[in-house]
DNA sequence: AATGAATGAGCCTTCATTCAT
DNA sequence: TATGAATGAAGGCTCATTCAT
């Protein structure tokens, strides 16, 4: 009932934060439908009743991480698109992606996200706004790569831009299923694959 | 007057596989949390409490569901990995593969799977033992791709299985965030993307 | 959720008469607001969850009761209409009319009736749709009476009827008012007024 | 710098009938339970913890709108038992009283003060004070209308004082079921009721 | 005087599960 | 085998009220 004034003060936007980070830690452990509020209050050192201070419900809380988690890849990928040699920063890039994909807690999250927004109008605005500016980008990216080279056709583009996605969307499920993946030979494989994509 | 035994079992898995349908079909459009036992056992034309006949609780449904989906995806590799051209069996299908991974309902229930996964025991176990036995038959999918090739490290191996995995796997999330893929032109990205990825 | 079935039977619907007793009683010591669910459900005798079976919502249980007194109410004219001589049933009814007004307890809840009304549709709803057919009856009550009178505009037939109707529900509020009502002064007063009112 | 004891009283006084203001609206519109202290404290432009600095509760804050009114209403009668003419005064008060009766909000909220009465001890007491009084004086102009009339038994005349209060009460719940009540026939109909209630 | 952060109790409602029939 | 009445434990959320500032 009470969102947060445009000017919210300092302490007031920590206090969001500290029940964001508390709400992303059980989310990740428990699941959206698993954490109550209480839990969430309880791990954020809050009454329950305090949070909708902060939240207009639990659903904005879950918004309120989905756009916090999105915004932060999208913040990667334009640090990647505004590289010189972007190819060559998207594969620097790779090793710290795969890393963050393989991080079990961050991907169950992630993975919550998806299957929320099949179910939460809300969430899955703001998953495919997200999503629509990260593609964005990474269509940039292989344009600016393929410089030197004749241009796609659209629906390739996009093609070769749904695959890339597909690749390390997919690594986020593939850490759920195997704990031990070899990181170093994943890396080695997927190189090749990503330059192809990009410059083949 | 009561059938012989045989028929009897039969009728009760029929019985068994209708609330499995019902509860399939629930769970697709609504989530393993929004979809109540009322909700299925509506579905299934049958009591609520009967479905305790056939199921111990709702984890048990939801199981057998994982195991059931699981196993046939099982199937279609073991398809693959009998045919004569393994690689060309395996592009085959991936047309179907497609289709599968892009039809959203689906999606949907198989990323609520993996969500389910992190927090519920049961069903990790069967998405873990399921996926060791498909993540195999890729592997021998892949040696036998590559019949006259020099072999592959162990690890580089397991890390092409995890790539190709991510594939079809991301597919699935990437049909979550957009509704309009262009089927044929991620085909004609997707198939020098596998092939590379077996037989390079 | 499980609204009743139309053929429902009969244990089903003393069940829910049950409830609607209680709820009655709960209603008319604590107000809409004040008898919670579990008030209710505990002078049911039955647990709060239950009454869910028989009532979509808490709104559902106090229209119910609002319908169920309302027609009553509607019964009561509907007699009086059908008399011989309708002036002098409907002073005959005065009597029981003003005991039933001056119980504290029931034009407690009547008038809970009319507060709720303001803010809640679905009584708003009720109340008026009932009020509708009662002051039809009115009309139709005070034209019978005058039968061998000339007839009234319309406009002066439907403010007869208003008064009447104020005479009456106003008592409701003079009875929370007044604990010492002489009832039989009452009458004596009321019955020339009434007389006036329909065939002066 | 402090302004000398006086004007600070009254400014607290004008700050106490700003929230009274407030309330009143806030009650009207969405009833006694309907507006929480939060939406009174917008309403009136005041922090919600400051409102206990002039009340103790919010059920104060009810008993002292309840008292405003109700004392309202008693210097009407006041005016009307001053006058030469009572039974004029009292007739060309009439028309006002309709409108006021058939105000629909304001209506609601007296409505909620009886609702009120039944289960908070203090609105009772405040609703029955005020009443006794109204009461009495309603008494006296019926009598100071019989000025050259046979007087009449304590009973007859408390009677009869009851009957007209029951009229004006409940044209309030008549305005609560009918939007259309034609103003002017109402009046004609009931100055010769009230006009009989007096002096025949 | 004034704010608004903070609490905690309580409310309506849902739902997995059990059990008498 | 089959039903659906019944329970009880949460869960999300609201709100009167308090208190440090």
């Amino acid at each position: 009932m009470t969102p947060p004034e445009e000017p919210a003060k300092k302490a007031c936007l920590d206090r969001r934060n500290q029940v964001l980070d508390a709400a992303s830690e059980c989310f990740c452990a428990l699941g959206f439908h698993g954490a109550s509020i209480a839990t969430i209050s309880k791990s954020a050192g809050m009454s329950a009743g305090h949070i909708y201070h902060y939240f207009e419900n639990k659903e904005a809380i879950i918004a309120a991480i989905v756009e916090r988690d999105l915004n932060e890849v999208l913040g990667i990928f334009e640090q990647v698109s505004n590289a010189e040699d972007v190819l060559q920063a998207f594969l620097n890039r790779t090793s710290q992606g795969i890393d963050a994909k393989l991080d079990r807690k961050a991907s169950a999250l992630k993975i919550e996200v998806f299957a929320e927004a099949g179910r939460n109008a809300k969430v899955e605005e703001t998953l495919l706004r997200v999503d629509r500016l990260v593609s964005a980008k990474i269509l940039e990216i292989i344009q600016s790569a393929r410089r030197d080279l004749p241009p796609l056709s659209e629906a390739e583009l996009r093609a070769r831009g749904e695959v890339l996605g597909a690749l390390f969307h997919g690594l986020m499920l593939r850490s759920l299923c195997n704990r031990n993946i070899d990181r170093r030979a994943l890396l080695s494989v997927l190189e090749p694959t990503i330059r192809a994509l990009m410059v083949a």
